[in-house]
DNA sequence: AACTATTTATAAGA
DNA sequence: TTCTTATAAATAGTT
């Protein structure tokens, strides 16, 4: 018994390809609707692929554009999974001088990141506990940013920093800004909020993405 | 003067379309080199589209995988972006079901950071559950912070810095739970960047992505 | 973990 | 800017 539901062209697909009407090996890829997958093998898979798709494209956004972007990711397995953004300075030169990755082709230095990033592992985590232990302190585990890697941590924070740094600025922009009130009496009750509303931004719909 | 390097299947296209060997119009998409784009219209453009792809991939993996995702861009003319899920729906859910979110391990604080990018504005947040209810599947994302109101702003700032402290007492933890190696002769020298470069975590390379 | 056939994303150009 | 077009890249389903 078939529980999943079909398209029509999958279940055609499928029985070309079963009458070997078509010469072809696999159906291939195929599309689907965008929303949530209840088989929890297919989820597991779909999500790891995903997940490093994701991460790869916001590499190259940083790349290409100099973007700098924090990713957190929670998984459905409540596993957290994080994408910094070290500066260029800081990738090259650790990539030179480390050497450890060396700069063969493409997606297993990638790949090694992604792994890098979510061997947040048992193994090290045991170390730092025992390490705690050893040196009689007592630390909060149930703390924020369970299974970040200090140096994931530390990119973040610094993340952190400069955002708050930008938001401030803008701040201060804006309060300076409002000490100089336009003439405009109706000015106080406008809000910005009102603007946006109007306009298209931060409404994005799915259906229409295929 | 072409100042850009052009690889040789882009060139010999170029040719071939110029000089009519193909009924092309365009030449379609080019395969690019994952490196900084120096041109800066390009730039702009580069980055509006695949920061659009990005948060939109980011959606499907939500609504696919249940997996909370939340996202930070700076643009190279430093405007932020956010990205953040699960929907103001299943949000003000989790809200109204008991408010705290049980301090299960990590989560917490995820859902929190989540819980203050999203929380940009209730205004908004009413607007798109009516959008939601109407439309039936919309998710709010992609504003620049300009439209934010000063207060809101300022309540975000705040936030950041709450968060940013989190996570600095983190690092110091661990930070100072790893100076506690296992025979510590001189641990007095070990810095946080020493741990870095010993470990093999953050050696990734971006140039060799394809 | 690999493999294809497809779908999807997107670089250029209009 | 926004749309088009052709190609590059991602990935669903299978093995």
């Amino acid at each position: 018994m078939v529980s999943e539901r079909i398209s029509l062209e999958n279940f055609n697909a499928m029985v070309d390809i079963a009458s070997k009407k078509t010469e072809k090996k696999t159906m291939g890829r195929r599309k689907i609707e965008i929303r949530k997958i209840e088989k929890k093998t297919s989820l597991q898979v779909t999500f790891t692929k995903r997940r490093t798709g994701l991460f790869r494209k916001a590499s190259e956004l940083f790349v290409l554009c100099g973007a700098e972007i924090a990713i957190l990711v929670q998984s459905p397995a409540d596993k957290i999974f994080a994408f910094g953004h070290p500066s260029v300075e800081a990738l090259i030169g650790r990539f030179e001088s480390g050497g450890a990755v060396s700069p063969e082709t493409g997606a297993s230095s990638f790949r090694q990141f992604v792994e890098q990033v979510e061997d947040r592992s048992a193994v090290r985590r045991l170390e730092m506990e025992k390490r705690m232990k050893e040196g009689g302190r007592e630390f909060w585990w149930d703390e924020p940013f369970e299974g970040l890697e200090l140096q994931e941590l530390e990119e973040y924070a610094e993340a952190l920093e400069v955002l708050r740094d930008n938001v401030s600025q803008r701040v201060e922009a804006l309060a300076f800004a409002a000490s100089f009130p336009d003439n405009d009496d109706d000015d106080q009750g406008f809000l910005v909020s009102d603007i946006k509303l109007e306009s298209e931004y931060g409404v994005f719909g799915f259906s229409d993405l295929n």
